[in-house]
DNA sequence: CTGAAAGCGCTTACAG
DNA sequence: CTGAAAGCGCTTACAG
């Protein structure tokens, strides 16, 4: 592979000059001159080397993404996931960086710091990282720029992005509210993440400004994917006095209590009004469509990245905390009480 | 920052020694050595800097991806995509590599070569590169290793994997000549598509072995987007001798095409039998559940990231084809013709 | 078991 | 407008 300097010598130009031509500046090079490297460039077919860019320049135009999630076989299908890391790509995209995936995961910060700031990315998103985890305090220490997603950044002084958990979740059991319902249960996501606590404290905030009670078996602690949430659904549904509505942590644990439901004989939503989170393509898909609070999962990622590129970039970036809206979709999984009265 | 120098005067070595001590050899150290090495490290809390260690290794430890979808608002999203990265991330974290996402997209190789070269990456897996499109080709005439997913890069010296696309289609086209359709369209996925090409000789292939015809307006062009397909559905649902079943290109054709039977008042499969071809999430969750041509999609992302590790590592990987077996799931959407005259 | 030094391939003061 | 040279922070022959 030829270098800068075999292109110098091709070229009869010293090393400098060829490099200016390859940045185009700053400093000014003769047209003439400028033809001559190009030439030798494209005759030698040479192409710059971005470590040996990067080592000077200290730059390497790379955000770093670092998954929170526990289980690595889903890290980017789920759809949590995948929806912020197409935020992060479109945004990356539009300022001219690269995304580089850690596949590495976090362990602890003897452990997995060094891999994280040894200068391969200008930067990272931690996506979702768990509340008991000390990755991002420990990021946050380092002169490394450091963004999160859905997690309690901002006492770290670190920014970060995430939809209003809290006011999501008050959405889903006012909703419950105004359709008359009492009997209002919560399954809920990993507790060891911020959006799952800050859907349960909106929740029973909710339903306690109401005067509507929750009694203990009605608060699910469980995960965010489907798999644990059919066998904490079936347990609910079963109770003696079962919840008329469910809200459920997230789309993925709404469609597997909709499916408990099917199999239990329980109409839905006739006798049980369900409502989910994040409106993943299934919501829409799923009969009936499921009712459930959209959250901007791209936009959070381009949100994460545009203050991530401008805290890299130089411009100053207050560690705050940006709340983006959820929105209520109202569709098929929902119905006043009043209407089981009626058939 | 401390560099491998400060190390070296901290603990009154050799930066040789410091750098063996980091990398655990090739060269043995006294463990009384080593220990005051690894001191001197944590006071200072050194991190070794990647770009000058790949400078010199001329290794990464990152694999790239290259992704060819033209929209890049849904790279990782769409359900293709998602699920081969996803395969590629396992198998790169397994081998210890990282992945970097391409964001630039391939325009032509005198623009796009440049940044894949550069050696920030230790070779490049193309994700679905379009058949009219030079990547493969220009990438291949480089010294890089490389890995092509879904494209036919056999004649061009580089390895591939895929599903048997052709086995795919003919496996739905003779799912619905077994149950007595002989009015069997198809709508095609993206014709500049690899997989959207393959099926479309698969489907051919068994028709024209079953002595069934398929008029020229059985073949519709399409996208493997849901978008444009709605259209394409409810012109073929149209005709005036409109086909009893459909093979649409991919699952989101072939929800289009449920939904707007739904809307015609067309009852699938009584009235319309429809198959799907990847097998995505959505797939079991729409009504009725679609029967569908699965196909391995993490796998496909594993074994293209095995090729290219063992290619980038030095172990010789032949420019073979490596075709995955598609699979039939038969669920509600199909049923036979004869059903249409028992109601 | 250890050191001194060359070199990886660039960018950027310094000097003209 | 251009060159010669230092330096980014490592690895690895070469020499002992």
């Amino acid at each position: 592979m030829a270098t800068i300097r075999d292109v110098a010598k091709e070229s009869k130009v010293s090393v400098a000059t060829v490099s200016y031509v390859i940045n185009n500046g700053p400093r000014p090079v003769r047209p003439e001159t400028r033809q001559r490297v190009l030439a030798a460039m494209s005759r030698l077919d040479y192409h710059p080397n971005a470590m040996a860019r990067g080592l000077v320049r200290r730059r390497m135009d790379t955000l770093g993404v670092l998954f929170g999630m526990v289980e690595s076989s889903v890290v980017v299908t789920n759809p949590f996931a995948a929806g912020v890391l197409q935020g992060i790509f479109t945004a990356a995209a539009a300022d001219g960086y690269n995304v580089t995936l850690f596949t590495k995961g976090w362990s602890d910060a003897r452990l997995s710091a060094p891999a994280l700031r040894d200068r391969r990315t200008d930067g990272i998103i931690a996506v979702a990282p768990a509340t008991d985890s000390d990755a991002v305090a420990a990021l946050a220490g380092m002169d490394l720029p450091l963004v999160a997603i859905s997690f309690p950044a901002e006492p770290l002084g670190v920014p970060s992005v995430d939809v209003d958990n809290y006011r999501g979740a008050r959405l889903a059991a006012e909703h419950f509210l105004s359709l008359g319902h009492t009997r209002i249960a919560h399954l809920t996501g990993n507790h060891n993440l911020a959006s799952a606590q800050q859907r349960v404290e909106g929740f029973r905030a909710a339903l306690a400004a109401a005067g509507v009670a929750c009694p203990p078996e009605y608060l699910v602690p469980g995960l965010y994917s489907a798999r644990d949430a059919h066998e904490n659904a079936r347990r609910l549904l079963s109770l003696s006095r079962p919840p008329s509505a469910i809200f459920a942590g997230n789309d993925s644990i709404a469609v597997a209590v909709m499916e408990v439901a099917h199999d239990l004989g329980i109409a839905v939503p006739r006798q049980l009004s369900v409502v989910g989170f994040d409106d993943i393509p299934a919501a829409r898909q799923v009969t009936p469509p499921l009712t459930t609070i959209r959250q901007p999962l791209t936009q959070i990622g381009e949100t994460a990245t545009r203050l991530l590129v401008a805290r890299v970039e130089g411009r100053p970036v207050p560690p705050t905390t940006h709340l983006l809206e959820p929105e209520l979709i109202v569709r098929g999984s929902t119905a006043a009480t009043a209407a089981r009265q009626t058939f």
